[in-house]
DNA sequence: AAATGTATTGTTATAATATAACAATAACTG
DNA sequence: CAGTTATTGTTATATTATAACAATACATTT
């Protein structure tokens, strides 16, 4: 069945996200023979403060608070890193960096986004990539990469509209 | 079934392409009691040039040419006014803008990229929308809008692989 | 037509996002 | 340790997008 990360959910223990997060990125850092550096893991914790996008330029102050040098470039290449090991994904209608929820499996980004208190919530997609298949065979496309956002209102926004 | 635009038909005919959307953004102005200025109207020529996604600057030396001011302002607010009424999407990944087939009937964004030759064909996503809709209730998820972008290798371009 | 109000465009400046290039340092390997 | 590679520091710049206000064009009423 569809399923989906607990981003929508208030209640939810999010330390333990961010725990999870944390063990899912040093088992696959040591898979592929990666190192995540204090501040590649301090990046990953940053973006998991939360299940809100945030932007490269939101982390500078952090970085810097924490001691290390706060340059683009800096915040950049860590993000390039924990993208191209499936650490986090990339929102790019936000020009934002979300964690993903389930790293162990590489699989495309999908998400539905709260455009009001801008949540991002993972979704699974192994069914939409039945659909997605057949229009890519449809006209021979070589689906390698998707991006996939459904905007809208989460739950608990809908409730509080005016 | 699901229907595409011809914009991976390498043999189509593009002037029927323009000249198509021309007469659409034209009969969507008049009903929206818009104007389609000469600005605007070129801008969208200009996105109509290909199927390839354009950047914001990418159009501003043509703009120049044809004897326009050629700030970003001015482009960024012909780019606007042609997505608020439909009749050009844009690419979030890309930052690019691309026109729309069929914007009689508004419709979510939704792509197949080619990422070797930057062609952009528009899926026709009414069957997609079941499993959308789906996912969205089953999460309370109030569906508003969609930025769909399926990336990889058109089948010119599979051909011509090394 | 003149006066008025609205929509559009011009113009300047600046914000926000992202990368290039090279130097310095840290970590790994033999 | 010396040599090599990976990572980080640093400066500069490229790219994408918007704010703010002035000028002009268009539409509406008198
Ligand atoms: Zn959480
Ligand atoms: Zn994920
Ligand atoms: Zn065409
Ligand atoms: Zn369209």
């Amino acid at each position: 069945m569809l399923e989906i990360n607990n981003a929508f959910n208030s209640d939810h223990n999010h330390d333990h996200c961010v725990s999870g997060a944390l063990n899912n990125a040093k088992a696959i850092c040591k898979e592929n023979g990666q190192r995540l550096t204090p501040i590649r893991e301090l990046v990953l914790r940053l973006v998991w403060g939360s299940h809100k996008p945030l932007g490269a330029y939101e982390l500078l102050p952090a970085l810097a608070e924490a001691g290390f040098n706060s340059a683009p470039p800096t915040v950049y290449r860590a993000l390039d890193f924990l993208h191209q090991l499936g650490l986090i994904h990339k929102i790019g209608s936000l020009n934002a960096f979300v964690g993903c929820s389930n790293p162990e499996h590489p699989h495309p980004s999908a998400f539905m986004i709260c455009t009001e208190c801008k949540t991002a919530a993972e979704i699974e997609t192994s069914e939409l990539q039945t659909s997605f298949n057949r229009v890519a065979n449809t006209h021979g496309f070589q689906l390698e990469e998707e991006n996939i956002e459904l905007l809208g209102l989460c739950s608990d926004c809908r409730g509080n509209e005016s």
